[in-house]
DNA sequence: TGCATGACCACAAAACAAATTCAGTCATAA
DNA sequence: TTATGACTGAATTTGTTTTGTGGTCATGCA
């Protein structure tokens, strides 16, 4: 258990393993299997080989340290966002391979799930405001790339923030509604039925 | 309070109140206003004028009381649907004849709006079990109005069930979430992005 | 001397018990 | 004969005890 006192430098401990980024992982781990609510810190200190009090020297409060690994989360999706969105491509090429890299983040995707399962079933206000978060990073994102969409003239003048709020609830709908009735669709379904009604429409034009 | 031996004729009651449809009325108002498990049956009795015991001369149980009025809902949308579905007419025509047609019910929407803020709030296995009843109902007339469109070559060829779910969810999208966080949109604003999803798509076309 | 630690505390949330509500019955009265 | 509302007990709600958990801090080890 006493695993400290390896080489130090600024502070850190080089050569032995890095608390802080233990108890990260082992939250992380954590929060993502039983959700926020079920997630005790005598729980995540075990998993972590840390002592309780250890982890907070590191954070505050058990909130925080969800905060942070949230904004991690949040991070991480921008980050994505960023290195996929290419003002030289097309709205629906960006938009492609945005979706594409998003539905590869297994581990986000499942603290997400956890997260708004937890606020159907027990409505715990911590995982409730946690995907307020997430939801309103989303459309904020969506609706500056209609906005831009729309100035350059690829796609029809509409109103952004409709728009976005319907964009998100379909992919939410095919992402995870869905499942509750059927078999998961596939991510070329998925891609296919978002393509379908955003971009061709449905009807057969003459 | 009594007031009963009127004229009879078949068993039934005439020139006196018709005992049953009070019972469904003063049901109907309760229910759409306080929700399934809210409502009492002294209370419907109360509101009914009619002692607690005549209501079980015509209905079970409470939750047949309930059924039968689901069923009155049902049928009146089934109704609007067959009025206004002309297959001589197109896909899109008929959809925004129907979409015009229900979103006038006032009555039955208020029942249904109270329902899903039940399932939401407490949960009553009851209202979900009806807003379930519901939506399988209307997954079924747009899933089968989607084969036939495709048959005619209207609409692409698609997967109908799954359409028929994401054209649903849009459906609910905009005529109940986005008011948690906005101003309810205008029955034009409704339909307008239903066309612009499903008719158009977004994108321009050269 | 400094820092990780886990026994410890206060308090929030289960678990349980007591009180109340309400769906459904039935003896009565009109 | 039939409408009725007082009545019953199952189910829910409310109030109380017990348990579990977030957060602290005196201790001991390096």
């Amino acid at each position: 258990m006493h695993a400290r006192h390896g080489v130090r430098w600024e502070g850190k401990n080089i050569g032995t393993v890095d608390r802080k980024k233990q108890v990260l992982e082992a939250a992380s781990r954590s929060f993502a299997l039983f959700g926020y609510k079920a997630t005790t810190m005598d729980q995540v200190a075990k998993i972590a080989n840390v002592g309780k009090g250890t982890i907070y020297t590191f954070f505050d409060t058990k909130e925080q340290l969800f905060d942070e690994i949230l904004h991690g989360v949040i991070s991480e999706m921008k980050t994505i966002i960023q290195r996929e969105v290419d003002h030289d491509k097309t709205f629906f090429d960006n938009l492609f391979r945005v979706l594409d890299s998003l539905l590869e983040f297994r581990s986000e995707h499942e603290l997400l799930m956890k997260l708004s399962q937890e606020v159907r079933d027990v409505g715990t206000p911590q995982s409730q405001e946690a995907m307020n978060q997430v939801e309103s990073v989303i459309l904020a994102y969506i609706e500056k790339e209609i906005r831009h969409a729309i100035a350059q003239h690829e796609l029809r003048d509409c109103d952004p923030g409709i728009v976005s709020f319907l964009m998100f609830k379909m992919y939410v709908a095919l992402t995870s509604e869905w499942n509750k009735n059927h078999e998961p669709l596939t991510k070329d379904q998925i891609k296919e039925h978002i393509r379908l009604f955003l971009e061709d429409g449905l009807a057969v034009h003459a």
